[in-house]
RNA sequence: GGUGCCAUCGCCAAGCGGUAAGGCCGCAGCCUGCAAAGCUGCUAUCCCCGGUUCAAAUCCGGGUGGCACCUCCA
């Protein structure tokens, strides 16, 4: 397996911390709003990564956090009136259906900030006593980047000229610019506040994944060098994020917190980053109304997770069109029940996802699978030892990459409800006599008709089936 | 101002020094009562200029254009 590291800036062979096994850890959301196509893509990433790993035999450990206190929740607390825990609750059940639908499987460990404050705690703790950090007057927490001699090692910035361009706040009590809250003061009564030994307030962004590492995967891993095999996220985590959780680790437990570091690119729109600010933002929650989540999915994630994506339904649509190859293979061979996946096919498609999750490559093997068996299947139907293995390929392609798994007739009817469909079927049949008693223009209106409906059909060998189109 | 990434057929997209995968669209054919589906065939010399090399889309230098990060962000 290669997988290209952000921090070393090129492909590298993956060695696990321990032989046959991988821990990952992906920064997940913070709670104050709904998913938008950009957690999808990051999410989907990653499910990629793991599942490319378990299907090579790593035994994967995955962990996704929620960020469920912060600035932003606290903002919508009060704009809402709701409470804090009715906000969080609501957007991570939100969250989880909504990759739920697009097929990601969820993490071994789900931790949420708020359930990991003593680790949070403890760690800001450790860091005063080593005086990498420190008080200021309002009871803020500070993290000293002097005295970490590798910060800036994550994202490569150093330079000490850069300070006066950087947007960094300045703020008085600061000894170092590039210092970042650990911890916030609470300023009122009204703040949604932790007591500590240090002082009642809330936790700052970068500690929490730190610290929730340490309390679910360092300890597995007592003294090794590195606390999780890789650390993963969206390409604005890199700084200062990531080079913060890098720093505050290193110094508050001595080892590197990953040994390998991945982030995938954007989602844009119309060529530019999805953001708030630009008011661009696609929820996936609009898009899953629209679109059929394993639709989503492949899309999603037929463009390298490192590139940028640029969404858009025309892009959509042909990559749909590329899905219903795949069923309408699926429809020929099926029912019945798997034998042994093709040799070379399936060590094709690990050979590609093995180079930093190829999909491209991945794609074109299943396109050209699907094309050979269509062809196998016109010059011989009833080839059972070779619809057998296309049932298995096809199962092998849902475990690794997550789409082909649904049963191909429903594939085509999604949202089809059951009044529509006895229609269709009674114009179907209509349309059957009509064709045997060669009436061929009745049959046609009929066709029609049924195109109107958004119905498109096909004659085959065991009758007429019907898709939507 | 600093730091990165990217530029391949009408569209999406592989490629990582040895002579351009795959998909969508389009065209032609087979099949079909006609369609649809499926199959077959056809369609690019890789943003520009210079260099290195027997050989470059792939390496180096210089342009041009796009995007991102340096502030909360997947």
């Amino acid at each position: 397996m290669q997988i290209y590291d952000s921090v070393q800036k090129k492909k590298v062979p993956f060695e696990p911390i321990r032989k046959g096994e991988a821990s990952i850890y992906v920064c997940g959301p913070t709670v104050y709003d709904d998913a938008h196509l950009g957690h999808a893509r990051s999410a989907l990433a990653f499910d990629l990564l793991s599942r490319t790993l378990k299907a090579l035999g790593y035994k994967v450990t995955m962990g996704k956090n929620f960020t469920d206190i912060d600035d932003k929740i606290i903002k919508k607390v009060e704009e809402t009136g709701k409470s804090l825990e009715e906000i969080t609750t609501h957007y991570i059940a939100r969250y989880l259906e909504e990759m739920d639908a697009l097929g990601v499987a969820r993490a071994d460990i789900e931790p949420k900030a708020t359930e990991s404050l003593d680790a949070i705690e403890q760690m800001i703790q450790k860091l005063i006593e080593k005086d990498a950090a420190y008080v200021v007057s309002s009871g803020d927490v500070y993290f000293d980047t002097s005295k970490d001699a590798h910060y800036g090692d994550i994202s490569h910035r150093v330079g000490e000229d850069e300070e006066n361009q950087s947007r960094i706040e300045h703020t008085e009590e600061k000894r170092n610019p590039k210092d970042f809250a650990l911890w916030k003061a609470c300023k009122g009564d009204e703040d949604i506040c932790f007591d500590t030994a240090f002082s009642r307030g809330r936790p700052g962004w970068h500690i929490e994944c730190s610290a929730m590492i340490e309390k679910h995967f360092a300890k597995a891993h007592g003294n090794d060098t590195y606390s999780i095999d890789i650390h993963g996220g969206g390409a604005d985590l890199l700084f200062p994020h990531h080079e913060n959780e890098a720093a505050q680790s290193r110094c508050a437990t001595g080892h590197e917190l990953a040994k390998y570091w991945m982030h995938n690119g954007f989602v844009q729109i119309d060529g530019e980053k999805m953001s708030k600010s630009l008011g661009n933002s696609f929820f996936l929650k609009d898009a899953l109304n629209v679109y059929d989540g394993e639709v989503l999915r492949y899309y999603l994630n037929s463009v390298h997770y490192r590139n940028n994506f640029n969404f858009n339904e025309e892009d959509l649509l042909s990559a749909k069109k590329r899905l219903d190859r795949l069923y309408r293979l699926k429809k020929r061979v099926v029912p019945g029940k798997g034998s042994a996946v093709n040799k070379a096919f399936k060590e094709a498609l690990l050979e590609a996802m093995s180079d930093d999750l190829n999909v491209s490559i991945a794609l074109s093997v299943i396109d050209e699978m699907v094309a050979k068996a269509n062809e196998q299947l016109d010059s011989n139907p009833k080839e059972k030892a070779l619809k057998k293995e296309t049932i298995a390929n096809i199962e092998f392609i849902d475990t690794l990459l997550g789409f082909g798994g649904k049963e191909p007739y429903a594939y085509f009817q999604i949202g089809i409800d059951e009044a529509l469909k006895a229609k269709i079927e009674t114009l179907l049949n209509e349309r059957s006599e009509a064709k045997k008693a060669k009436e061929f223009e009745r049959s046609d209106a009929i066709r029609d008709e049924l195109t109107t409906m958004g119905i498109a059909i096909m004659d085959t060998a065991e009758g007429t089936v019907w898709e939507k189109a």
